[in-house]
DNA sequence: CCCAAAGTGGTAAAAAGTGGGAGAAAATGG
DNA sequence: CCATTTTCTCCCACTTTTTACCACTTTGGG
């Protein structure tokens, strides 16, 4: 599971120092190979390579009549790059990915499961805020699941 | 059960000294592992590492389609971040969690049961003054498991 | 008043993060 | 097809941060 948000900076050439608490389980599950692709929110997904191709082999069995499906495999396949870890454990994001996520110095890499999210810090913040005072303005209308979450 | 407020100071370098009285159950249940995490009010959570591993498995099987659901995993799963008492039964509070809750020195640590809040105490001051006058005003309009509980 | 335990702060070694440069590869244009 | 320029990649060196340890101060109880 990863988990937990750490500040990042990106360097003049888009290298992004992964926290080093991640790397060991990076190294092992993978070998140091990721996948980067793109997330409606305008943010970045990174996977271990591993779960990143069992999430590939789902999308392209999805119906390719559909228009939603076509439109995801397009944008998740599509965007998808393979990054591998120099010797310091950074990663190279290429230009579009960075171009997408309107990433530029300081990002946010958020942990989340079998992924990571990358934002642009500022985006991040202001998202953040905005889904916390969204939460209380809502109340009703929650799945049951969320009702009887006790946290 | 974790009870009580106990006012704590973060030092220079974020670490704060979990008050004596908690200790052992913290050794005990955990051994000495904690995970701090985001609350929307702008306070960390702080919960022995066994008992957030089991809330984390409730948040992770919420319907992945759900607005709320997601933002709720967003947030938790994204900040939650796994610490270690040191050997003077201190904890080190990334600088991540700290700016979110606004912690500079002065904090109030408060036992809820399962787990603890950790608020800026000048912003815990304040908030507690709003409930309290708040709640006058109110009176009406309780669910009913509010209605019939007596105090 | 003294002792023990808790709280607080500082220091030094190690690790992580950051930036840059030289050579290789690729792209561009004549 | 060749020459020139740009981009990319790998490697090295420096700076900052982190972490483990130690020492002192304060508090509370006997």
């Amino acid at each position: 599971m990863f988990r937990g948000a750490s500040k990042v900076t990106l360097d003049s050439k888009g290298r992004l120092a992964v926290p080093s608490r991640y790397r060991d389980r990076l190294a092992t599950r993978g070998d140091g190979h990721l996948v980067a692709t793109v997330d409606r929110d305008y943010c970045l997904l990174i996977y271990p390579l591993p779960d990143w191709e069992e999430i590939e082999r789902k999308l392209v069995r999805l119906p390719a009549l559909n228009k939603q499906a076509r439109r995801l495999q397009r944008l998740m396949v599509g965007y998808a790059t393979e990054l591998e870890m120099d010797g310091h454990g950074r990663i190279l994001l290429p230009r579009e990915l960075r171009e997408f996520a309107g990433l530029d110095r300081q990002a946010m890499l958020i942990g989340q499961g079998n992924k990571f999210e990358l934002w642009d810090e500022d985006r991040w913040n202001t998202r953040r805020d905005e889904w916390l005072s969204d939460e209380e303005a809502d109340g009703a209308g929650l799945p049951a699941e969320l009702e009887s979450l006790s946290l």
